[in-house]
DNA sequence: ACCTGAACACCGTTCAAGT
DNA sequence: ACCTGAACACCGTTCAAGT
């Protein structure tokens, strides 16, 4: 056939992305291949070679698109005048997250499956956006923090914290949890955490690897 | 050829488990398949489903493995003495946890790689592998807790975390952690949250999805 | 009884050839 | 210039047939 110019490059791009997101949601990442998404398509597999470099990159776009819906769906959940009371916005951030893998279950495990399968280093453009879902939290634990550092430092600690629960929910690995939904984990750790994070470290009391105490918040 | 019995049927089941260990070690889970394991141990693919239900069930029994040498690895950490001492020994649990997944990164990770790929429920006697390692976090902060439920669904929730964390490390994802060693992460997560559950609650400062305060350890 | 090997229905990726 | 379709080197799984 060798069909002229039906559709753009940038259109096929779209099409496949459109296409593979509806196999992803219905059959999981496993159920993702090349062919099927030409197939649904109409194009053949080579045709996704000249718009995709591969598989991979393809399922990376995927991801791409997933960060900013996940980020899209937090920030709606985070209105500015909340960011006086840090726990209840990192509260509220936690459900939105794991509301969001709930209702995303298969895109938002993809994130996840994707990067064990392979070694390589992300993108530039991935980490963006990936930076900008971690940068919520940090905005959220600054009033908690004495500086930026720390903030960014402790939001990362924390996020992969409630990341792990969420990982033993959707794997559907709640009987591992003792009888607890995801979201009673996730307020369990943030409120330990935070009022941790609040008390003073009692003096004297330092053992190995701990950070040398900066200056409290005045 | 059809050789007759040169090796028993449990011989031919070790063979494989242990050629398959020796693949996912040089190539990960991806590079594991039913034909190569075949190959390594000098029998055809159509043997191994004589003695498998298929390379998912082999995956599992390798994973099985793997809980094992981690508990083994774990428990070798913390001596019955140091129980006085919940922090140090929790601390010392997540180091040989952190350890033990980045010396054997190909198997640690296809302990997760593995379930996410499926949403089957796990056979009783992989849950049971699951549960011993999970077990000694669960020993380890038996003192802090009020009573045994307590120190279940606290142990969990730490230990989800330290999972998160963990992950982070495997996948490469350190660009991910501020600049921070996942043993520091980890540092933080467990000081912070073992602070948070030694401080009373104030009074009057429960908010939604709070456990009401169980009676605090005499 | 034990094991083979060929078959089936799939993969990702490439690239000469067609229009 | 754009796209095809056939090829290559793989998969997991099954099962008649051979010894």
């Amino acid at each position: 056939m060798a069909r002229r110019s039906e559709h753009s490059r940038d259109e096929i791009r779209r099409m496949a992305l459109d296409a593979a997101e509806r196999i992803v949601a219905a059959k999981g990442y496993g159920g993702l291949s090349a062919r099927k998404v030409a197939t649904a398509i109409g194009y053949t597999v080579g045709t996704l070679y000249l718009v995709f470099e591969n598989l991979d990159d393809l399922v990376l776009r995927i991801n791409g698109r997933t960060l900013d819906q996940l980020h899209a769906r937090l920030e709606a959940t985070t209105p500015p005048n909340d960011r006086r009371d840090p726990e209840r916005t990192l509260l509220a951030l936690a459900d939105a997250y794991i509301a969001y893998a709930e209702a995303e279950s298969p895109r938002w495990n993809m994130l996840f499956e994707y990067v064990a399968g392979k070694g390589g280093p992300l993108p530039e453009w991935y980490l963006h956006k990936l930076g900008r879902v971690f940068g919520l939290v940090e905005t959220a634990l600054r009033p908690l923090a004495c500086d930026d550092h720390e903030a960014r430092r402790t939001a990362r600690v924390l996020w992969a914290g409630v990341q792990g629960i969420c990982t033993l929910k959707i794997h559907q690995r709640m009987d591992l949890a003792g009888g607890q939904r995801a979201e009673e984990m996730a307020d369990t750790l943030i409120r330990n955490f935070l009022r941790g994070l609040a008390t003073e470290r009692p003096p004297g009391a330092r053992g190995r690897g701990v950070p040398a105490n900066r200056n409290p918040a005045t």
